[in-house]
RNA sequence: GGCGCUGUACCCAAGUGGUAAGGGAGUAGUCUGCAAAACUAUCAUUCACCGGUUCAAAUCCGGUCGGCGCCUCCA
């Protein structure tokens, strides 16, 4: 039985799709004017784990995602604006081509991460008509208005305004941090069209029946989830930082314009955080995968970081952390190639009891709200155990890591086959064995200039590359 | 200020009222010409602190102190 956190009511329950057998999940995407850093990456890992889990359940899935590729561009106010962005504008590209890089960049690190990639993706730009539409909808019912050029939703028309995140019990600080929206009726209104724009040189406009301008953030999500899987559906997903906001827009709005409930289950992924707190583009450690990558990590390596925090909690990242994740997913490597070099893999349906328990063991993890750190756990207690044979361990290691998807039965080390080079191992070996070790030591240099270690084991040896 | 999450070994981190998963690091040993790897063993009488409930609390309740997040674009 798997069951899931809702965000809506704050509980575990278990989980149960509106069409049997199938799964339509929505999850907001990237906003595709910078890099993706770590943190927000775990997010997408996140994701990845809850509709791989759902695969492993037996459900098909419609997983749709967004490219936020509005907006943004122009505000050149952010201190933390990439290099990148300036080299593309330096080099003449417009917004349109600067968004497709990084849209572009995006999915190379998702790749990098062995998250898979949604059925459905869309951008936002694409659908300008389908967010009129629905602001024309909500228009004609009555919950919007036009004040200072843009048109707002009026929160104080939605019943239900802020259930999800539970604004009624909050004493909201409006307008501490950055200056009130004097044009709003209520503080928690907020834009679906702007004709007005804060930014002057707002790159991407559009004409509408408002005149022209360009949609309001939280509008996409909705005109895009509608259109793709619906007006109900499954699951939705994103960052925490989603909740008290962008998301209780959504569901505003959305609700507000089919008057019926919208999406049965929000699972929300924590955050990624520094010791100085979470990360973020404006602050000093905002790392990108490929900047892990240059240090010399694998991405699989920050795979198995993540893995080893529970989604709905805060992750600390630091090296030391990281090293600790790169060393044991080494060491899994490792016994995993033993094994194979021992047998081939078994299949999982006639596996033994006792290799079998570690399967159970592991799906009753993974559905228990994508527990994964005891899928790690239950990893380690099968490489462990004496008394499962390696044929069988195998199966259910290839079977973990439909989840894990840490390519564990992938060899990883390049073993060298030219003749030549394995000549010269022999060589070195024949030195050693006649003690002759400043030749077997020169010989172990010279293949290390050619970018290949001798590995010595008491079965022989051999050449990986460095 | 309000709301939410959180405090478990040197580090990361699970934990369903029944006596602290797992990994990394460390230590000891085996192996070894060296190097690397591997293997074995070991590693919290205790879960921020103080009270309470209970036969039994890391888990429940109250309080204190600390951390993070959201309330602004944000994963």
């Amino acid at each position: 039985m798997l069951k899931l956190y809702n965000t809506i009511g704050r509980e575990i329950t278990e989980f149960k799709p509106i069409e049997d057998g199938k799964v339509s999940i929505y999850c907001c995407g990237p906003t595709v004017y910078n890099f993706a850093h770590i943190g927000n990456l775990r997010t997408y890992f996140f994701e990845d784990i809850l509709v791989k889990t759902l695969k492993l359940n037996g459900f098909n899935i419609k997983h749709c995602m967004n490219i936020t590729d509005v907006g943004h561009l122009t505000d050149d106010g952010d201190d933390g604006e990439d290099k990148m962005i300036k080299a593309s504008r330096e080099k003449g590209m417009d917004v349109y081509d600067i968004a497709k890089f990084f849209e572009k960049a995006f999915f190379e690190d998702t790749q990098k991460l062995n998250i898979l990639k949604p059925n459905i993706i869309c951008q936002a730009t694409k659908h300008i008509g389908d967010m009129i539409k629905l602001v024309k909808g909500l228009e004609e019912k009555g919950f919007t208005y036009i004040s200072n050029g843009n048109v707002y939703f009026n929160t104080t028309k939605f019943q239900d305004y802020g259930l999800m995140a539970g604004l009624d019990k909050q004493d909201l600080n409006f307008g501490t941090s950055t200056e009130l929206d004097e044009a709003k009726q209520n503080p928690q209104d907020f834009v679906l069209w702007f004709t007005n724009s804060k930014f002057e040189n707002q790159a991407m406009q559009w004409n509408s029946p408002w005149g022209k301008g360009y949609p309001g953030w939280h509008l996409e999500c909705s005109a895009m989830s509608l259109k793709y899987l619906g007006d109900h559906f499954d699951i939705h997903c994103g960052g925490v930082d989603h909740v008290n906001i962008h998301h209780t827009n959504e569901i505003a709005q959305t609700e507000a314009y089919t008057g019926k409930k919208w999406v049965n289950r929000w699972l929300h992924g924590e955050f990624l955080v520094n010791k100085t707190g979470k990360m973020s583009k404006s602050k000093d450690g905002f790392l990108t995968l490929n900047t892990l990558i240059d240090k010399g990590y694998k991405a699989l390596d920050y795979r198995y970081f993540l893995l080893g925090a529970h989604y709905r909690s805060q992750l600390t990242f630091s090296w030391e952390a990281l090293d600790a994740g790169k060393s044991a997913l080494k060491g899994i490597r490792s016994r995993v190639q033993s094994l194979m070099k021992e047998s081939e893999v078994f299949n999982i349906n006639k596996i033994s009891d006792k290799a079998a328990k570690y399967k159970t063991d592991f799906e009753n993890h993974i559905n228990d709200d994508l527990n994964t750190p005891r899928c790690l756990a239950d990893l380690w207690d099968l490489l462990k155990d004496k008394e499962v044979s390696s044929g069988e361990k195998l199966a259910v290691i290839e079977y973990m890591d439909k989840i894990l998807s840490l390519d564990l039965l992938v060899a990883e080390k390049e073993l060298c086959t030219d003749p030549e080079l394995l000549a010269l191992l022999d060589k070195r070996n024949i030195a050693r064995g006649n003690k002759d070790y400043k030749s077997a030591d020169e010989i172990r240099a010279q293949l290390l200039t050619k970018g290949w270690i001798i590995k010595d084991s008491p079965t022989g040896s051999s050449l990986e590359r460095v």
